[in-house]
DNA sequence: TATTGTGAAGACTTTCACAGCT
DNA sequence: AGCTGTGAAAGTCTTCACAATA
């Protein structure tokens, strides 16, 4: 398939194709009219606005079960995150490869991430841990944290910090059963709140903004 | 602290205090004017709206790595969920215990599910087994499935399914990273996206709505 | 003819700002 | 005096619809 039409795309994708043509429109003129996209070309375009063009060493710190999942994930290397070490405070672990790669003691983060040019890191570690460990990573040179722990993370400015939180997924798939379990009950308690519309349920959608921990 | 302001909770948040009390009102009118919010009430009324004052019986099907780390993950009991079943299809796992919970094989899977009641489904399993077990889950009753698997699930309408894509969080802070890094050849390649503002940092924010695989 | 690229319209969200209560 | 609840304004995002053009 040489090339690809708005339309075909933004069926896959599940989006108004309009939406998909002003989307790309940001990026540059790179379709061509009355033909359509030319994928290899597109991919490309996308590929580098998004950074996947770029090789990205990561430092995944924490090897239990997550951060073992995390160092076996295929997904990263086929889009330009190659994991430069492991790390975890367990002396036990030193040296035992977990994905093919030796873990690290984490006296030697410093060192690892000065060694490899890491920016990027990512956080496993159980609670307590996530903060020391943040604070080493950021004093050490990396300016962008993906934390898997539940903590919030406090870091300078000029830090970014994104928070996967397993169980949100869990919580928004709970929202909606609840809803198509009691329609009744729905409008006997909070006729405001509308049943989603397609178009609103994007990643995040139908979630107030701040809940109960 | 009994009562706390909207103005208090939005700093807390990260958000406005505006949209914050108008977020509230579509709950219903829960606070008290002069004084705040009661944050028992509040808590309450927000856990019930929620779905986090039901106890949701889950199955977590593909016990890997992945697998096991969401079945050992303390963020899913209080809020709401509970382990039903650990369902793997290696027999050789059946009966190992993981997080407490001994694994069953994935034949009892049908079973499983209607015995527990269960309308909420975990995939974990490798991408090639994501689709026939999200199918048998789907034909015993399941509606809403979390997948983590690389793979688009087709389901019938009135299933509900979030994908979680490991990847995707560390590619938005490769994104920021890349602009981070090069201002000038930002400007020379993609001068029409503006840098996010604070507010447009949402959990999902400023990533194009398709990108090649 | 088929499809892009995009102004303009429409829909939705966020914020302002203040009346209304405690 | 202090804070909520909310209309109205401002801002942002999505979709329409069509001129431009390969």
């Amino acid at each position: 398939m040489p090339t690809v039409s708005s339309e075909e795309l933004a069926a896959a994708a599940g989006v108004n194709s309009a939406k998909l043509r002003k989307d790309f429109s940001y990026l540059g003129s790179y379709g061509t009219r009355g033909v359509g996209y030319d994928v290899e070309y597109l991919v490309y375009q996308i590929s580098r606005e998004l950074g996947l063009t770029q090789d990205w060493p990561v430092v995944i710190v924490g090897i239990g079960n997550l951060g073992a999942a995390l160092a076996n994930y295929g997904g990263f290397a086929s889009r330009g995150f190659r994991v430069a070490a492991l790390i975890d405070a367990d002396p036990a672990m030193a040296g035992k490869p977990v994905a093919g790669i030796p873990v690290q003691h984490s006296d030697e983060l410093e060192k690892i991430i000065e060694d490899n040019g890491v920016s990027i890191g990512v956080i496993a570690t159980p609670a307590g841990a996530a903060q020391p460990v943040c604070d080493r990573l950021v004093a050490a040179g990396v300016t962008s944290i993906l934390n898997f722990a539940p903590t919030v993370l406090s870091v300078p400015d000029g830090v970014d910090v994104r928070k996967v939180d397993l169980s949100i997924e869990l919580q928004i798939l709970a929202f909606h059963e609840q809803r198509k379990a009691g329609e009744e009950a729905a409008a006997e308690s909070a006729a405001v709140l509308r049943a989603p519309k397609e178009s609103e349920k994007g990643p995040d959608g139908d979630v107030p903004a701040v809940m109960p921990a």
